[in-house]
DNA sequence: GCAAAAGTGATAGTAATACTATTATATTTG
DNA sequence: CAAATATAATAGTATTACTATCACTTTTGC
């Protein structure tokens, strides 16, 4: 995985940040070690001071790189969703068969994610833990549509959109692809979730998979015989 | 539906008041209005302060009746799970057929809320707006294993059961019944927030609804034979 | 090699939040 | 009608989410 993608890097969106966190050594620390302290303390009692501390700087320090927590939540979540398109890109594109690249897709899009470390600074197995327990607030917030405008969940919008045209590849006639696919990907973070909290909610565990439950699902689904 | 109900206390737990709002014309104000303001503002811009100042009364008044808003938020979710779970078990205790069982729960838990009044003082059709905006950051938590064994989220854990006992009576091979109740309940929040937020994400719209979505979806998954 | 520019670290300050505590007044109830 | 309880108002604290300023350091461009 590592040499496919060396010298890669994830775009976001540029209004996300006020300086380039990759354009800096500082820059990098703020990415690496806010996704560690996010992941200790919960969005919400997570601050740029602490996370100046955490760093050996201070909060001012942050500030020149992210305007506001909320964006750097944007910022991480949207570097996220790049990383695992990429993976979704290349780890289907020369499968030949719909069916066959379809369940590609929802592996690689519902799999817990492994030590696998694309770059040095970004732990993705920690940043996974961060999108699946705080991705839902970043956009459950009273400006998702000025910022959904702005390309602020871009790259979210377009991953769904790939994996509705899978869908479709297997069954042109199935009438609910979006939702499907968007059941799928946000699907996917609960069922992680509720293997951790909610045990008797889900029959995910340590044997069973959500990329399991998800394949049937979306297998039994499209399988279905249309009349007419 | 008034008729069935009316006198009908929804129970919540107690730990998540420290004085029952239901006892009092204020407590009630407190419902009423937290209601509404959540919804104007969103839960993080909405405060105790905002809150007394909608109710002609002030700050120390709201936190006689809860710790803090975080409690509140659990009191109005698990109250509009409760009215759910009232819902669900009127509307198929007579009916016989599994699969009609089921399909009637899952219109039941899926369907976009009308105006439909149990109680004066209680929107239900705004407070299931809250409900699909607000309702993950109660248990996107740090401190949601401990609240979880505390019972604040007994009535919803509650839901998801019934459900997948229903799943269980059409099929009782089906590997992942609670996951796709859990899948259904949660799903069905979100596609009602993806048709405000993100309708590229999602075919639900003014004619088609997230319930023909699950229903389809849990059918077909329900329908498909097994191997031996 | 040096001056200018840019980046960083530290401190201070503000308005708002999320409370706690106290007290006076109003209302309920035994 | 007195005692208990509920409410309203005010004040105060620690923390948050910033903004502004300034000194110091590092980088860079000629």
């Amino acid at each position: 995985m590592k040499d496919l993608f060396s010298g890669l890097k994830i775009e976001v969106n540029k209004n996300l940040y006020v300086k380039d966190p990759e354009s800096s050594s500082l820059g990098k620390k703020i990415i690496e070690k806010s996704i560690k302290l996010i992941n200790d303390k919960g969005f919400e009692q997570f601050t740029f001071k602490k996370l100046g501390a955490e760093i050996s700087s201070n909060e001012s320090s942050v500030y020149r790189y992210f305007e506001n927590k909320h964006k750097l939540l944007l910022y991480l979540t949207s570097w996220y969703w790049g990383w695992k398109e990429y993976q979704l890109v290349f780890g289907t594109n020369n499968i030949q068969d719909p069916r066959q690249k379809l369940e590609t897709a929802i592996n690689i899009l519902t799999r817990s994610v492994e030590k696998d470390s694309l770059t040095s600074h970004i732990d993705e197995a920690c940043l996974n833990k961060v999108v699946v327990n705080e991705f839902s607030k970043s956009y459950l917030t009273k400006e998702v549509d000025r910022e959904n405008k702005e390309g602020f969940f871009e790259v979210y919008n377009r991953l769904v959109l790939r994996l509705k045209e899978m869908i479709l590849a297997v069954d042109k006639d199935y009438l609910y692809a979006s939702s499907l696919a968007s059941t799928v990907l946000e699907g996917a973070l609960h069922q992680h979730f509720l293997k951790e909290h909610f045990p008797s909610l889900t029959e995910c565990d340590n044997k069973v998979t959500p990329t399991q439950y998800f394949t049937h699902l979306v297998n039994t689904t499209l399988n279905y015989t249309h009349n007419g």
